[in-house]
DNA sequence: GGTTTGACCCGTT
DNA sequence: CAACGGGCCAAAC
């Protein structure tokens, strides 16, 4: 198995709802901070029967996917299902959302 | 085993 | 301030 590519996988199977992260983070939790280009590729291979949230990985703007890779609003309607704040433009309220994960696997 | 692919990121023009 | 290009990496073909 290559570790790269179940790291990243895990990562974002860990997103929990209500928050994203962005291509770059999930790249450097996986010991690759300059291989955004990594888990869009992990993406594009998504394995159906993982069922990663993948919606719930967006571009460090905020910005989400090309409407043709979900759907019209597809991606933001399933963010906006969860909580997700947009502004204005349609970027999601990063500050807000970012996804910052624990160290300690969640005991705190 | 070289070429292609990707839904990105950053700096420069 | 908007547009453009190069870089970066590993898996698939």
């Amino acid at each position: 198995m290559s570790a790269t590519f179940a790291t990243i996988h895990a990562l974002i199977a860990a997103i929990p709802e209500g928050h994203v992260a962005t291509y770059g983070q999930l790249a450097a939790l996986a010991g690759h901070p300059k291989g955004a280009r990594l888990v869009v590729w992990a993406l594009h291979n998504n394995p159906p029967q993982l069922l990663l949230p993948c919606h719930r990985v967006v571009a460090k703007s905020g910005r989400l996917s090309p409407a043709e890779v979900f759907g019209e609003d597809v991606q933001r309607s399933l963010l906006e299902a969860e909580g997700i704040t947009f502004r204005r433009d349609g970027t999601i309220d990063m500050p807000k959302h970012q996804w910052f994960p624990h160290a300690n696997g969640g005991t705190c």
